[in-house]
DNA sequence: TATTGTTATACTCTATAACTATA
DNA sequence: TATAGTTATAGAGTATAACAATA
């Protein structure tokens, strides 16, 4: 490995086995985020949470409330209004209301919205696919399978884990 | 794996392998450096950037240009005068004047700065080994390989790698 | 002319907290 | 009382671009 000055640059030569892990993946993660953002800035317009959101709904055809969204792309309701704000006034994204309680949104995305997210979701994944296409298969199996065990060990040390 | 509700959530069945194994990756970073960001910021009233120019820093006894630090944290100069003011205002770093070229500055690190760092040091990896704790060694070897492969080709990829 | 660092600006994202309307 | 969503606010982080001093 050669030495890059990036990020992971600040690992120090007697740093634990995990830490010099967890910098070089933050590294990695930030390299191909920092893409993925410039990217969808400069083609498209658009940012990474808003892409984020239209995601979960493009996979949800029922639509989800606003607190189910705010859970899973993990930020508090008050980011999930303003984000809405936008994409519904370029007609992206639309609020339902719910007819059994009348506190709640439920968003779907619009048939516009449909349309523009899959012409971004093929651009997306086609950049992904090219970061990632050097990468020997069974390295990449391997990465995935220790991802999902490090995901479910965090997950379960969070404190509102047991919500 | 089970189904959380979280940002992996947005992967559908059909897609590539390399969408999915971002989208965990994605995850797993985004639960990791959430709960660093919020440590750092409870138990120590800082943030990940000015942990990371002080962790450069640490690494760098003879002291960094600004310019230096600019691409190593991947922001722009500007960014940089920022986070410097703040700390040079605490007393953690200090700029010196460079004999050889007066436009330059270089950060060091003041003594009090050293040993402050040196406490948040300790915290942070704490806070990782605690993190990877449970995921077997093996695991862990074969992702810092794998990430170490990633990143070299995502380097050569980039526009300005050539620099 | 090019480079180093600074300044000013604008925008997104984020958390917090107070608020409303329902339940 | 509790919950769903909204609003207001403040702060961090970022990029961009114009600028001064120096190379």
């Amino acid at each position: 490995m050669t030495d890059l000055p990036d990020l992971e640059s600040r690992a120090a030569p007697e740093d634990h086995h995990a830490l010099r892990l967890w910098l070089r993946m933050l590294t990695c993660c930030n390299l191909i985020e920092s893409e993925i953002r410039t990217r969808l800035r400069t083609e498209f317009d658009t940012t990474l949470p808003r892409f984020d959101l239209m995601a979960q709904l493009q996979r949800a055809p029922k639509g989800l409330k606003m607190g189910e969204l705010s859970r899973r792309m993990m930020v508090t309701n008050g980011n999930i209004t303003g984000i809405t704000d936008q994409l519904e006034k370029e007609g992206l994204v639309m609020r339902l209301k719910v007819e059994t309680d009348r506190r709640s949104s439920v968003l779907k995305l619009t048939p516009q919205g449909r349309r523009t997210f899959s012409r971004m979701a093929r651009a997306h994944e086609r950049w992904v696919k090219a970061m990632f296409a050097d990468l020997p298969e069974d390295h990449r199996d391997a990465m995935y399978q220790a991802l999902g065990e490090l995901k479910l060990q965090i997950v379960a040390r969070r404190p509102d884990s047991a919500r």
